[in-house]
DNA sequence: TTGTAGGCGTTATCAA
DNA sequence: TTGATAACGCCTACAA
């Protein structure tokens, strides 16, 4: 009896090599490769030959092989703080967009707001050799960063490193971030002009978007002549999941206008608002930022200090790929905000 | 005058490798390998030396190189349709968390809805070599899917391929799936106990998704003895974003209760409505589904078919991972969802 | 306990 | 126009 072949067929095959490739065509490897990079000193025969060659046995490049050769991975590194949350993924869709339509691949890490997650992540991206890394939102020092990796490769989205707050100057890197001191400017003057004077800020922890946003309104609140104080609400660890504590301590208070780090923050400070039975805007008026899709729907609309998020993932990676072919890294940029007016911050009737 | 060194700096040192590791600590380079393994055959004096050495250095293994000659690459591809949609992004972020605890990191595509798109982020995984690949929502043919990859290292997340709609067996390989024909049943039954006769259903394309849930509807509506016809609405192009062109059409229709494909669906149509002045859920009656986080804080908060989302990423990556390290891709998964009522669809005042 | 050598799959240099 | 060869950085079988 001749010996049986087992049960278990070898399923695994051996993936196709460029030297299978090369084989099934009989030519050399290095010709393999010319041809397949159509490569202008190989013949046209030879390079159709190949290529049918390489069709027929499936053959795919291996990009761990090409990079080491290569020393460059085509490949870029995205740090955010959660991928479920409406900005970031707008920022994260820009960036995967660009960075795909430049034949780039996107690695993705959160780092959860955290320093130890964050700095992982930074490691891994220097593992894999990413040719360039997008931070976005992120707390780690800027210098801490460039330790990690060529400063030139290395963009920072609205960083969020504490000592960034304020009207300082940015990371000594490429920087992207959104002009909301101007936005707030203008919504700050918009809502004196309509007749706002009582105001409020809801924030959340010590982040420099945080920091800077709540002293931006309080400077144009002085700039536009507003002598009362501006009150200060913090969430807790739960942040905007807390909607409801955080609305019984802003029903206590009632402010004429309440501003919120985000919109995220203000669509659940709404719904808790209404479950007190509290107005808006009627007993309170409310404006949020970034302009997420869905301020655009709630009831009363959100009022807010819209960011182009998309569009700072696009430049991100734009800047990343840019330095990358062009050898250097295009200076930093503040893109414009724009400010909303829906219907959770109409004019006040003030008199009547 | 001494020769005076270039102006310019080389700025970009030579990445340390493991060989200048093994000289700067006076070993071979296999010693370095072995000793940064915590390989028990070297000694414990040699093993601080070249970990000091490797250290002071600041030395990082290159992922290319190791995964060249490990044949894996601890890298999983994750592709889904836009990253920019609550789901997604939930699912996403299930997937990353997950992979991350695992030591994987993760490759992210977005295949748009489109076949030439999912195909060519399927090549780049497959270049890539991952070790494995979920597909959350993607409409290319499962059958299709597994001429790339190995059919064990493939998970699917609720498939739309067209012909996995209706009561149809699953791909063949991995898949995770809502029961949301469980949920729709117990919606629909609970719609019914509070009078409503009169459904109509608000879809979007011909995913596999979509079809199963207008089934799952119709098939319910007749378990439950009503003998109305279920009205069909279809969303246009824009999607989710002619809200007011969709509630146009609903408010001409008027039906008792609208079900719709999805809470974004849902949420933009609730807001179309109170443009037209029809009330919810006075007028209509309202249910979504996925149960996405500003579904509780529409107002009024809309009832909704909720889908694990996150847990669905989780599980992916944990087959994924389950698969390539113990050698088999655990067995298809259905979740189960969660009917929400809320303001949207209270039972109706049949009476008085 | 440590070292030598070879190969993972590509591409670039040099030679033919 | 094509081919042989080396090297990218790592790990490990084998030898010492």
């Amino acid at each position: 009896m001749p010996p049986r072949p087992p049960l278990t067929e070898p399923r695994h095959h051996r993936r196709v090599t460029l030297a299978d490739v090369a084989r099934a065509a009989a030519v050399s490897s290095a010709t393999a490769s010319r041809a397949l990079a159509d490569d202008a000193r190989i013949s046209l025969t030879t390079r159709g030959r190949v290529r049918a060659a390489a069709d027929g046995l499936g053959y795919v490049p291996n990009a761990a092989a090409r990079s080491l050769r290569a020393r460059a991975t085509r490949t870029l590194g995205l740090l955010l703080a959660e991928l479920d949350d409406p900005v970031h993924a707008q920022v994260a869709a820009g960036f995967e967009q660009e960075a795909g339509a430049r034949g780039y691949t996107v690695l993705i890490i959160t780092g959860m707001t955290e320093p130890a997650h964050e700095r992982r992540a930074l490691k891994v991206f220097v593992e894999h050799q990413t040719d360039g890394i997008a931070l976005v939102s992120t707390i780690l020092a800027p210098a801490e960063v460039m330790s990690f990796a060529r400063p030139d490769r290395v963009v920072f989205v609205q960083a969020d490193h504490p000592s960034l707050a304020g009207y300082r100057l940015d990371p000594p890197t490429g920087s992207i971030r959104a002009g909301e001191v101007e936005g707030i400017e203008e919504a700050v003057r918009y809502l004196v002009a309509s007749g706002y004077r009582q105001f409020a800020y809801l924030g959340t922890g010590a982040t420099a978007t945080n920091l800077t946003r709540r002293a931006a309104v309080e400077r144009a609140m002085r700039a536009a002549g507003v002598r009362r104080p501006l009150r200060r609400f913090a969430v807790g660890a739960r942040g905007w999941r807390s909607g409801d504590a955080i609305a019984q301590r802003i029903a206590r208070s009632r402010p004429e206008v309440l501003i919120c780090y985000d919109d995220k923050l203000a669509l659940a400070v709404m719904d808790g608002l209404r479950a007190q039975g509290v107005d808006v805007p009627g007993d309170v008026a409310i404006i949020g930022f970034d302009g997420i899709p869905f301020a655009a729907l709630s009831n009363p609309r959100l009022s807010t200090i819209a960011s182009p998020s998309l569009e700072m993932g696009r430049r991100a990676a734009q800047m990343l790929v840019a330095s990358i072919e062009s050898g250097s890294l295009p200076s930093s940029i503040v893109l414009p905000v724009q400010l909303l007016i829906r219907d959770s911050s109409p004019p006040r009737r003030v008199a009547a």
